[in-house]
DNA sequence: GCCGTCCGGTTGTCCGGACATTTGCATTGA
DNA sequence: TCAATGCAAATGTCCGGACAACCGGACGGC
């Protein structure tokens, strides 16, 4: 059965893109099973009247992807196991959205402070100078969760506190037309304090699990500095990471 | 001053990898600057004396590298941030011998014995079959430093003892041949076991930062599964990575 | 029987060109 | 003064072709 694949010229999508998206489709849905060859890119070309460096285009963004594997002198194949996401720039609100949890937040700060020295570099600002400070407790089904600390660069955002509370922090980013780039995170562990304690509802000493975490926008901007604690039992990081050929 | 940069067309080496490395080492030298315009595609085409295809390709690469922003209408421009690694499948052996801390293993147990359930779905083999199983403690400083438990499926590698105190796990995969392509993780925290504790010198209960992977070679099989477990005064995970656009 | 060579098939690299789309700026108009 | 328009510049998309490098199996020689 050789896989109904179409392009429509007339959409403004571009071709490789919707080449892409229907093989994506095909490897999610099983038409295309794992370990098959795809079958040449020349003919491949032909039967849907592109051009090959077009084909070719369209399987390089799913290798990319990792759900291909080029092997030259013999074809492509569709990578075996259950390749899903490769771990993108998560968003603690997203994530537990997309586990169905329905995620509040409870604002405990949102105020402006003095930089210290630590978030004066992460923020790459002045010390002493102005910074907003958002403290904010998550909850999943009426429980504490984790525990956010962030510190943002004055200027950038409106940082309206029921907005914060109705969505997320990443999303506000966004919607404010900031293109979030890359991020630098640290993940560790360690005994909760009295006061961290107290907040999320655990013992003293109990283990937390932490994430440090600087982020930055496709200008080279920090446009956010984090540092979250995460009750264990509750929550971990789970991603799915692929070797850089 | 308009870089210097010149292709070899009798070396082997493709002339977009050529031009990449060398305009990552510009970068990474600071002769280009971040937030610098790097001159139109055409023109550098041009001066090379290449096809625009092939200086978009070089430029391609250090844009999935996270090196350099493209903006149409406007230009390619440096980065600015300090970008490093994208987040790679880490060997934590690797990751301690690039720390300059000469780690050293010590193999606890090296034997073969029948997978239980857990271990058998994560190498997809059935359950009660013969897997090898591996526990390691990793020392830096002569201090204990991580507790290692791995499964591998049966006939994929020669788990020689002494190879594998002398050098990583992934190592001695990638020199068998074995092509490495994505692994699905899980980082969490919990407090210390007695056994847990005794093994790495902790008190009981103490925070441990623990990591579960499952590794896949190129064909889809999972190669690995790992158990680790760290102790976090000595141990955190840091990455870079990457939004997908 | 075993090993090396040849060959078909496939992906990798590279070219030169064409047109579309978007952006930022200058110009023009109200 | 301010907004709309037009223009130049840059990247985005797409084409058709050519040759090289590599893999695997078939074939032949030893």
């Amino acid at each position: 059965m050789p896989l109904e694949l179409r392009v429509d010229r007339s959409s403004p999508v571009p071709l490789y893109f919707q080449l892409s998206q229907q093989l994506e489709a095909a490897i999610e849905h099983g038409t295309l099973t794992p370990g098959s060859l795809l079958g040449n890119e020349i003919e491949l070309a032909a039967r849907l009247g592109l051009s090959r460096p077009t084909v070719r285009q369209a399987i390089q963004s799913l290798v990319d992807k990792g759900l291909l594997v080029r092997r030259r002198g013999v074809g492509t194949q569709v990578v075996h196991s259950q390749v899903k996401r490769p771990l993108e720039l998560s968003s603690l609100y997203d994530d537990l959205e997309a586990a169905g949890q329905r995620p509040a937040t409870k604002v405990l700060v949102n105020t402006v402070v003095s930089a210290g020295a630590e978030v004066a570099a992460a923020l790459a600002v002045p010390e002493g100078s102005d910074v907003h400070r958002v403290e904010r407790l998550r909850l999943a089904h009426g429980e504490p969760m984790a525990y956010l600390v962030n510190h943002l660069p004055p200027g950038l955002l409106d940082l309206d506190t029921g907005q914060l509370e109705a969505t997320g922090l990443y999303r506000m980013m966004r919607s404010a037309g900031i293109t979030l780039h890359s991020a630098r995170q640290s993940i560790g562990a360690r005994g909760a304090t009295a006061a961290e304690a107290d907040r999320l509802t655990e013992p003293e000493g109990a283990p937390l699990l932490t994430m440090r975490r600087t982020t930055y926008d496709d200008t080279g901007r920090a446009v956010e500095y984090g540092d979250h604690t995460y009750r264990p039992a509750r929550y971990s990081f789970e991603f799915q990471l692929l070797v850089r050929p």
